[in-house]
RNA sequence: GCCCCCAUCGUCCAGCGGCCUAGGACACCUGCCUUUCACGCAGGUAACACGGGUUCGAAUCCCGUUGGGGGUACCA
């Protein structure tokens, strides 16, 4: 696929941009930026009473976001209902089309009774009825033969069209349905190849029909992808599934990372490469070696492939990503001025800075419960180790409060408690325990040298005597 | 029910008839490194759904079974 493509992104402003659809519309991008070709935007919006205006904002503003720049001006459905007005006109006037005043609740008693089947039972087929208020416009499906394309991910898919129901085009309101507006965009956008999920498969026959019935050429190819899953392989779903692409921004997620793991969701490199820029991923791309099968989004891997990418961030760059984070000011600002490099290759995402530096900011660390017990209730020598090191940090002069004598004071400190290894040197890994536990609360966190030079002198003696003081 | 699609480690990918005693990644487990954690490094557990064909030869092709998913609206 080397000549440019025509592609579009068509999101129906129902809900916030779903990572489903950030899939789908990502494919889209990579096919469009590798052709040369364009990405073109469509609002779906013709279902008024569903549409909610304001989320169209969430969707432009997160594929911004990833990324996924437009070319051109997204064109709104609701705007251009003239247009699918004269192109039901051409069905009507071509009798591919006929009329049909039946209410939902009259076909599902018919079908019920006929063997409980669903669809339209083509009821009004052959009654004649003419255009009038509450009557919508059927599309007369073919009795015999067979619909169908190539898909590039799936090949040949085909149905036959005595299976196709006779469906709706026009609702009684006169509004279009989504096929005749989405069939008669794509044609009238030039879209060439339509990239879109794999729900959409089944109404695939009933576009390529309308297409043929308004005269209007199919596009040159088909490619639906893969439907990301959950745990127990079902659709992601708004309502029980984490999948708003806007928490994922909030909750620390960095763009490149998440197109990075959306891509590696029905596709996989040929060198084997998974963490790669963009960029990389464009040209290497193929919807031809998109899997067909249903893929698991997985969170875990999404973090793994997050934490990635924020470790290969220039540190200045991390910085800046991370303040949108912080919700503690300036000193959470400066906190993380003097420990980024350190948080930086610990931290999966933006959100986990600040609890990890939250022990410079605050007066008081929260001390986590399983910590204490671990390094303090059950650690060895503990009170000896609280005050040989308030001794040995005491003795430090001012310009020695920096990693290297610290670090040589809490191993003076350790000797001096009595925790020693077998070759006479300090047991550090069980020296540090108490004091981490003192100075930030817990037993994991930044390196204690480091964290002991930014906390300071007055403070880091302070929550020693207080933690020393507990013991009594 | 009917229609459509899918089927390799727990998960995501590689494999496109012999190079497969099936490879990589995530997760998990072990060890090393190490002031904790993380990173890194070295290992480990773990899969071709089943049954028939085709072929000298099948994870790879065909058929069936089973299983899973999607669709089945005057939603998109």
């Amino acid at each position: 696929m080397s000549s440019p493509v025509r592609v579009r992104f068509a999101p129906s402003p129902t809900g916030f941009l779903h990572v489903g659809s950030g899939h789908s519309a990502l494919a889209n991008w990579m096919v469009a930026r590798q052709t040369g070709g364009e990405f073109l935007l469509r609002i779906e919006d013709t279902d008024a009473e569903r549409n909610r205006p304001e989320l169209v904002d969430n969707v432009l503003e997160m594929l911004e976001w990833l990324g996924l720049t437009w070319d051109g001006t997204p064109v709104h459905q609701s705007a251009r209902g003239e247009l699918y007005a004269d192109a039901a006109q051409t069905l009507v006037a071509a009798g591919a089309v006929y009329f049909c005043d039946c209410t939902g609740e009259q076909v599902q008693a018919r079908n019920k009774e006929s063997g409980g089947k669903p669809g339209y039972d083509g009821h009004c087929r052959d009654r004649g009825l003419v255009a009038g208020p509450g009557r919508a416009a059927r599309f007369r499906t073919p009795d015999e033969g067979r619909t169908g394309w190539t898909d590039l991910v799936r090949g040949d898919v085909t149905f036959a069209n005595a299976d196709i129901e006779d469906f709706v085009v026009l609702r009684g309101s006169g509004a279009p349905m989504f096929l005749l507006a989405n069939a008669f965009d794509d044609a009238d956008m030039g879209i060439t190849h339509v990239i879109r999920g794999e729900d959409h498969v089944n109404s695939t026959p009933k576009y390529l029909l309308l297409l043929d019935a308004l005269g209007l050429s199919r596009p040159t190819a088909f490619a639906h992808m893969p439907l990301l899953v959950n745990e127990s392989r079902k659709k992601l779903s708004k309502r029980r599934d984490d999948v708003s692409m806007s928490d994922y921004r909030d909750r620390g997620y960095l763009p490149e990372a998440m197109v990075n793991y959306l891509a590696l969701l029905g596709w996989g490199p040929a060198d084997g490469v998974e963490v790669r820029p963009i960029s990389e991923i464009v040209d290497l791309y193929r919807l031809e070696d998109v899997n067909a099968s249903p893929a698991f989004f997985d969170q875990k891997k999404l973090s793994f492939v997050n934490a990635e990418h924020i470790r290969a961030l220039p540190t200045d760059e991390f910085q800046a990503r991370a303040i949108p984070f912080l919700t503690l000011g300036d000193p959470a600002r400066e906190a993380l001025a003097t420990l980024a490099v350190e948080a930086q290759e610990r931290v999966r995402t933006l959100a986990e800075v600040e609890p990890m530096i939250e022990f410079l900011i605050v007066d008081e660390p929260t001390v986590d419960e399983a910590s204490w017990t671990k390094a303090i209730t059950k650690g060895r020598n503990v009170v000896e180790m609280l005050d040989a090191s308030i001794a040995r940090l005491e003795a430090l002069d001012a310009d020695q409060w920096i990693p290297a004598p610290i670090q040589e004071a809490i191993g003076a400190a350790a000797l001096d408690a009595g925790l020693v290894n077998a070759e006479g040197k300090p047991q550090l890994s069980k020296a540090q325990g108490p004091v981490r536990v003192a100075l930030t609360g817990r037993t994991v966190g930044l390196p204690l040298w480091e964290s002991i030079t930014v906390l300071g002198r007055e403070r880091t003696l302070s929550r020693l005597r207080a933690t020393r003081g507990r013991l009594e």
